[in-house]
DNA sequence: CATGAATGAGCGTTCATTCAT
DNA sequence: TATGAATGAACGCTCATTCAT
């Protein structure tokens, strides 16, 4: 099938099953984290064999590659979508927090998955797998949002760069909350994130 | 050997060989990740057999677990030392952050070891491993600075626990860009925290 | 299909799609060995799907039997044409000679293919799957053709069993060279076999 | 282990444990061939778990790599020392072809797994994991003792290379006789093979 | 105390085969 | 006829653990 003909297009069945084992993986990746999720353990959640899985994808980097870049997409849509209009500096900023978060609480197992994989897949050498060599897009991406309100004066003399690993951690942070920890609020968090940001961006008077 | 005989004393030797181990356990989770850190090659870095690791420690679990006490034990002396004197909860805040930024920045190896396993280390029902059942004690002693400062109204009316959230994640973040990311500069990052952190818990004027 | 009712006779279609089946399978053996000569390989060269070869063959034991058995056929057919004619026992053995190492030379990956499944392939047992459980025909035959020429004293007292084992070997190990060693001289090869055996062939003076 | 540490000798005890390993491949290969030689196979002919075979070789390919410079070290010794004292170009000859079928006959399960593991062992590309790249050492030795009686006119105005093809291939035959061929009969075989030799190398008159 | 030897389960992957469509 | 989907067993290999010495 597919690992045997590179350039046919996929079907729709084929698309069906691939996309439910990637739902089977980002489950088990979630629940068991990145060891736990063998591909027996994949294939049992899916209802069918392991060679299945080695069917659809022409290897367990490949699976993993996929639901990355997937998630990834489906992600970046929804902010992309959520600040899409604004010209504002702070009500970008601010949408990319509610966006990000509420993308966060809503794709919760996706996101997990991701975490396992980006840290944990790697290469036979031992190197991270999906590390992307150079500077780290998400990073670079809002770092570029925090300048750009720098550069019209909207936002304060804060240091983006510091600033973006900042908002960063404080977003990466939520998902450890929201699992485990039911009496995280995340509208409250949100909010918070949002006023100290909104605060920390504040030009002088 | 000392896993069968709970009741007597570690004779000195005893907990050397064990810290030694424990040593080797951190440099090779800080530089091979979780799944690159079996027994042989964390017997190999100490030069022994790996029967030995066996013989100090009841098993894997028991030598990251307290791989995992170590750690936390030293970073939180560090930072109650450095906070220790202090009345003003400004002042306790700032030693906080700073306290911790530095301590990572000076024990990269050892916190990427605990997050390694942290975040790795799973039972066989695949639950993770040292996840506290409870309130997570980082958080509640961070919170209850917070709440503190609130207390004496010298912080504003923040919401301390999402407050806590989202310094922690700021904090944990750091590890990570100190890790392969040469342009992050801590001091400017560690300046920037202190400066967002106190603008958010000033009382309003 | 065909293997499920033997005694219908095969449609033309039905052998084209064999031969050409048979054809790739010998294709793969002379290039990637029997190890490497998967039927999802041989398949692919025929740009079929798998199940194809399946569908025309009872399995993968007999399509390799089946190349075996049509290699073998044309082996023989083109040599003894070439020999057909002959009277003399020593123009025939001549004649032998050159028959098997041309034909060795112009279908040289037939010839590999042959050997590859020969030599490998086994039953569940362990056993060679394809050899033949009595008396090897190829070298009864070369052998009879030796006692031919002693029985009419025109070859010397030669052993004539061992002198059939000799021959076939240094027919045999031919393909090998063909293959592989590019300073191999096909030409000065059979000039030298055909005065060896003329020498030792010839009846003491 | 041995995998862990690479310098240190190797104990008795633990030759003793990989000849008998290397004694059990050789078994299971002649008797099964290179497919049926599992590391299952030759651990259950052992009458250990399979893990023992990792445990001792790095991996298959040391395993079947020992295997092949073994036998060929013992097979170059035996005929080295038949053929050591003598000068006679047509003694050194004839030594030369006893040597190497009496060694097949008393070595012929380690005749069988050398061939079964130089043919079949693969690297990852798929190319022969044992091919020497350049000439055949084995070739080049006998064409070199071919050679030496030319040049001291003990041998006739043969092509060395052809006659060396030729001998090799009559002597490789053997081993597929020894085997499966009850009526086959070595001596004989042997005293026609020196005869030929003989014949074929004897300067013209 | 420490070792080296051995186990057994599980890993990702390959492959001949079967079968509904 | 021919396909693509699916299976299940076997493969080489890794690893935490156990144990006699």
């Amino acid at each position: 099938m597919r690992s045997d003909e590179m350039d046919r297009p996929r079907t729709f069945t084929e698309e069906a099953r691939r996309a439910q084992i990637m739902r089977c993986a980002i489950e088990a990746l979630a629940e068991l984290g990145f060891s736990g999720s063998s591909l027996a353990e994949i294939a049992r959640r899916a209802g069918v064999s392991k060679g299945v899985v080695s069917y659809y994808f022409a290897g367990k980097d490949e699976l993993l590659g996929q639901v990355l870049f997937d998630v990834y997409a489906r992600a970046g849509a929804a902010i992309a979508e959520r600040i899409g209009h604004a010209n504002d500096p702070a009500v970008v900023i601010r949408g990319y927090l509610e966006a990000n978060l509420s993308f966060l609480a809503e794709n919760l197992a996706d996101i997990r998955a991701v975490v396992e994989i980006a840290a944990n897949a790697r290469s036979p050498d031992g190197s991270l797998r999906f590390a992307v060599p150079g500077e780290d897009p998400v990073l670079a991406h809002l770092q570029s949002l925090l300048q750009a309100g720098k550069d019209t004066g909207r936002f304060g003399e804060v240091d983006s760069r510091s600033m973006a690993v900042l908002i960063r951690g404080a977003i990466d942070t939520a998902s450890g909350r929201l699992v485990g920890d039911p009496a995280f609020d995340l509208e409250a968090y949100t909010r918070q994130l949002v006023d100290v940001v909104d605060l920390a961006l504040r030009p002088a008077t």
